[in-house]
DNA sequence: GCGTTATAGTTACATATGAAACCAATTGCA
DNA sequence: TGCAATTGGTTTCATATGTAACTATAACGC
């Protein structure tokens, strides 16, 4: 074998390195929608990832919000206080288990929800207009792919 | 028109939304490959993003450091002096502008690099090895394309 | 030449994040 | 029962990161 293109040791070229390039893209994509509610609501990432699933899971615990959001529990205590004292999540403790809280978005929770979900779906739809169907397709079965095996 | 199936203000399905799914994706990629090196030589991801650079283009200021690996200025600053403390980088003056700095990967910051960026082609390689050669070829022009939009 | 403006890089401060220690309530089981 | 181990959640501390202010040098306009 003769001259090989990528010598393994060789410096690494990050613009064509995959995991370099879904770094920046990611980024670019969380940061746009994420600067959006910012402003308008001071309102984080991990914040709005917390309100999202209890707007779809209504009760869930503290606990129970971090395995659906991939946080960790430091995470979610954390933005679980702000929303709390913000007004936009109601904490209420489980009868029965007085360590898990009982969660749910308020009506004011609601309202910043109507807002900041069709936000986030318009940026997620402008990214995917990028793209042709076929485009698409692929993209969302190659996730599938990726994604089944990396969460280990 | 009737029922739709995802009116635009109902919650989102985290686990659907593209966003965060290749937020997950690139963190749950990017993080296998930093703890890695990060045990091995407590070298972090930015300074490994920084040493990879200087090992393709020996010389460079910091100020193109920081464009070639679209992080800022601070974070870059930080990164070098980490590395040329750790005498893995050296660092001089510019002849002729006493404000640019001159640098580049010393023995030593090559040894490490001997080291990491086989590994690091390892894990991508490993993750493409998911896909079959029709998949790796649509998620790279499918990169190219969402790429090509962000970066506004 | 000389004051203004711009540029390279660092420092300081404020905020975010993660790991470990911690408290309280619950469960398991001898 | 009763005590050891587990679990839900918060607090603490150490580190990382981003923004703005700052220092030093260089470039520009006149």
């Amino acid at each position: 074998m003769s001259a090989e293109r990528h010598p393994d040791h060789a410096p690494l070229e990050l613009e064509h390195f995959l995991p370099y390039r879904l770094s920046i893209l990611s980024n670019a994509v969380s940061q746009a929608i994420a600067d959006d509610y910012q402003r308008r609501f001071d309102l984080s990432m991990t914040e709005w990832r917390v309100m999202a699933v209890l707007a779809r899971f209504d009760g869930l615990s503290a606990r129970e919000v971090a395995e659906r959001t991939l946080m960790d529990k430091v995470a979610v205590s954390r933005a679980l206080a702000k929303l709390v004292e913000a007004g936009w999540v109601t904490r209420a403790t489980h009868d029965g288990d007085k360590r898990r809280s009982v969660l749910g978005l308020s009506e004011a929770g609601w309202a910043i929800h109507e807002v900041v979900a069709p936000m986030a779906r318009a940026h997620e739809r402008n990214l995917l207009e990028k793209l042709d169907e076929e485009e698409r397709t692929w993209l969302l079965r190659i996730l599938d792919k990726l994604q089944a095996i990396e969460p280990k």
